[in-house]
RNA sequence: GUGCCCGUAGCUCAAUGGAUAGAGCAACUGCCUUCUAAGCAGUAGGUUACACGUUCGAAUCGUGUCGGGCAUACCA
């Protein structure tokens, strides 16, 4: 046990049934360790506090905590200890010996749970909003395994339904190699070399989509006869039209190209299922109808069929248009069936974006009502908007429209060609390209993952990309800076022997301290499924870091043990730099 | 209208109800013959939108006001 759980449990034992605190005080000067129990106490006994605070060290100090300097009481009412800095020296044993454990708990031991992300709107470009749900999911997953938890990520393919069909009306109306061909399914499906394919094109799958989705959903809104023309394409797909269908699975294919190369790009592709809503609506579909039967739901006069979730306190919502095609909650019902079915998960996350929170709840509803779980099994992981500054410097959503929407791959290209001017340390053109494009990555997921998850971020490409600072690259420039000492110590850092650790100066007790408050600020990252507490943690910890560098000459050192004491203290940060990138689904570089 | 989220330094953001509200950027001043200056040290910048309340203690909790965003049945 360390330090902290022994005067947890102390505490518990003199004063069980009361809630307190321990925590390490902000201001370094109020010790160690801090505790509020006295000011707790003082509301039930209505005493005093001080004198309270004092009634409580002096039990304390009956223990005779080996671990403890000195106790202190101060107003109004604080109980403070402060640790023999011996007691830290274990910090760097524990990381050495755990690696890239370290940090990681037990308290979801035995929990499965599911997490859906990035589920996409795959007509458009893999742009900055995906990329938020990217890192925010995938972080939050390892976050959940590091506590302990089987994991399974999984997403669903929204390949069917309007915006779909708005892309296949795009690509009819405005991928014809000539003007004057009609906008007609039949006519392209005799003719279908007379249609440009992304290739022909020179552009990327990606692009290619998002243009002729974007024009289709122009003409959607702007013309009553388009609009007709794709709703009657979901009604023909869903009576699997064969010319719909191959019209669909063409176009479907290099929706997934582009995602799939974007998403490998950024290292997101990480699911252990992929749904497809093509091979689910209808059963979506009869689950409806099994709820129309048990008069869960009602039919309205036009056909469509609407929810009633009045003990949920919650709005209705329609599971099936009048013209009986399904909406994305049909098919949902289905897929959380199966998620069940297929991972019996303890608890399911859907990381999704904060508009879809009555959705959300709307789903959560239906699916109890109809018999998959519980309301309480489900949980809706929002979080914040991306934000652009408009040509008046307001911040406004990103919309394609607006021609405002950063696609990732366009992102990364400028950060990385930005990134490659800097790099000063001899390396080959390969290692150089490497170097760059990672960093590159690593500043846009950094950029995202530092704020606050349900906080909306102002997206700045210029502060994204940053090279200093609260940043990515500050961060991994830091972890470099560590590794080159470590190379040019010569040492081993497996063969030193750590039974004796020498540590003598305040900066690196610091960082020392603080490298031990590393699991808990994982804990916090969980209970608040927000990763920026990893990046807040890794960011202090990069700055005292390198202040340790300015002041102390590490290499020469001449005191035998207390260099190896060093090297292994800069070891030990590597491993908790390691170990919080791999939280964040950020890939660190050996040199830069 | 109703529901949810948000409002902290010029800008972008931190801060499990806790002690003097912190960083980064931008501005200004210093530090490379010294382990990677993508760095470090320093100056300046605040009525935490406003009011009232709860509390030993409020940026944080409650109520109200103002401001912004999102949602609000056949998009997702």
């Amino acid at each position: 046990m360390n330090p902290k759980e022994i005067l947890n449990s102390k505490l518990k034992e003199v004063y069980p049934d009361i809630e307190f605190s321990l925590e390490v005080p902000k201001d370094k000067s109020h010790g160690d360790l801090s505790t509020n129990i006295a000011l707790i106490l003082s509301k039930s006994l209505k005493r005093n506090p001080l004198d309270i605070a004092n009634e409580v060290k002096d039990k304390l100090e009956q223990f005779k905590l080996e671990f403890s300097n000195s106790i202190s009481v101060v107003n109004p009412g604080f109980i403070n200890f402060k640790f023999k800095d011996e007691i830290y020296f274990n910090v760097v044993k524990d990381i050495l010996t755990l690696k890239d454990k370290y940090g990681s708990n037990n308290i979801l031991k035995g929990k499965t749970v599911l997490i859906e992300h990035t589920s996409p709107n795959p007509n458009k470009e893999f742009h900055l909003g995906h990329l938020k749900n990217n890192v925010t999911g995938l972080s939050i997953s390892y976050i959940l395994e590091a506590c302990g938890a089987k994991v399974f990520r999984d997403c669903i393919d929204n390949n069917r339904g309007i915006a779909i069909a708005r892309l296949m009306y795009g690509y009819l109306a405005h991928a014809k190699k000539d003007n004057s061909l009609p906008t007609s399914l039949e006519y392209w499906f005799e003719h279908k070399d007379q249609w440009l394919t992304p290739t022909e094109a020179n552009k990327s799958p990606g692009k290619f989509v998002d243009e002729l989705y974007t024009k289709g959903s122009i003409d959607f809104k702007e013309s009553k006869e388009v609009e007709e023309f794709v709703r009657k394409l979901v009604v023909d797909w869903e009576n699997e039209d064969i010319k719909n269908l191959e019209l669909w699975k063409l176009t479907q294919e290099w929706v997934w190209e582009g995602y799939r190369q974007s998403l490998g790009r950024v290292k997101g592709w990480k699911f252990d299922k992929i749904w497809h809503e093509s091979d689910i609506y209808k059963k979506g579909k009869e689950h409806v109808q099994r709820g129309l039967e048990l008069g869960i739901f009602k039919k309205l006069d036009d056909g469509a069929i609407l929810t009633n979730l009045k003990e949920f306190k919650l709005a209705d919502t329609i599971l099936i248009k009048n013209d009986g095609t399904s909406l994305y909650i049909t098919q949902d019902l289905e897929l959380t069936s199966l998620k069940r079915k297929e991972f019996n998960p303890d608890e399911m996350y859907w990381v999704i974006g904060p508009e879809q929170s009555l959705a959300m709840k709307q789903m959560f509803a239906v699916c109890s009502q109809l018999g998959f779980g519980e309301y309480s099994d489900y949980h809706h992981i929002p979080y914040g908007f991306i934000l652009v500054r408009d040509k008046e410097g307001n911040p406004t959503k990103m919309s394609s429209r607006s021609g405002n929407q950063h696609s990732v791959n366009d992102l990364i290209d400028k950060a990385s060609e930005k990134i490659r001017g800097y790099i000063t340390t001899d390396l080959t053109d390969k290692e150089r390209e490497e170097v760059s494009e990672k960093l590159a990555v690593a500043s846009i997921k950094y950029s995202l993952l530092k704020v606050n998850r349900i906080q909306d971020q102002i997206f700045d490409l210029n502060t994204s990309i940053a090279l200093e600072g609260d940043s990515a690259v500050y961060i991994l420039y830091s972890n470099t800076r560590i590794l080159s000492l470590i190379q040019k110590s010569n040492i081993d850092v497996n063969l030193i022997d750590n039974t004796n650790l020498k540590y003598v100066n305040d900066i690196e007790l610091e960082l020392i301290k603080y490298l031990s408050q590393f699991p808990d600020t994982l804990i916090n990252s969980y209970t608040t499924y927000s990763p920026n507490d990893i990046t807040n943690f890794i960011f202090n910890l990069s700055q005292s870091f390198n202040k340790y560098y300015n002041e102390v000459n590490i290499l020469k050192e001449e005191d035998k043990l207390l260099k190896d004491s060093r090297i292994l203290l800069l070891k030990a940060i590597n491993i908790v730099f390691e170990n919080s990138f791999k939280l964040l689904g950020i890939e660190s570089v050996g040199r830069m």
